[in-house]
DNA sequence: ATAAACAAGTTTATGAAATAAACTAAAATA
DNA sequence: TATTTTAGTTTATTTCATAAACTTGTTTAT
């Protein structure tokens, strides 16, 4: 049977912002809303539910005056965006 | 920027359908059920999702005495799937 | 100095969607 | 013939993504 997929990671939002953390060491909240064209309000929510399950960490500061929000990925969240990555392949390799 | 997911397919239990679905000549209700795990209720709705978006077909015959409901995936269902695989591609390939 | 516009978010509200629960109709079984 | 099972559909509920509204502080213009 198919496996089933972390619902935390299948929503396409969740799912950018974890690809995107992945492959850098850290980016700020204006970067991320840059990058995956999503609104303040949304991305808010998002970033705020990959940090309870620990997928990422947050550390709120100043650049300059401004606040400046950062987040990184975990290593719990890298693990689970690669178990995803692994489910994933098992839908989409369409064996035909 | 990250490419869009086709909402259609960005589910689950759909994207297992079509997943099944672009694998086989055919596949019955009974046998999805069995292959996804679904309850028949949301088996029914996501089929007629699917099916509203011209991404299968649905023939309603009997096998034996027994109702049967037969899908088969178009060739629109699977342009849309291949589209959403490359799509995923892009977030799932961590250019790390 | 003060008002207006902007930046970086957060909180609350809304609409859509996934899932579950309840129901139907017919067939098989005890 | 009564009960259970099969194969679904329909309706209801809950969850979730997104949008709208709001907050706090900063820069810019007057």
């Amino acid at each position: 049977m198919l496996p089933k997929l972390d619902p935390l990671l299948h929503s396409e939002l969740r799912l950018a912002i974890m690809s995107i953390l992945a492959g850098v060491e850290s980016a700020d909240f204006t970067f991320l809303k840059g990058q995956t064209g999503a609104t303040s309000g949304n991305l808010s929510v998002q970033i705020d539910k990959l940090t309870a399950a620990n997928y990422i960490t947050v550390e709120k500061g100043f650049k300059g005056k401004m606040p400046c929000t950062t987040c990184k990925i975990t290593q719990t969240g890298r693990d689970a965006f690669s178990q995803y990555v692994s489910a994933l392949q098992e839908y989409i390799q369409t064996n035909k």
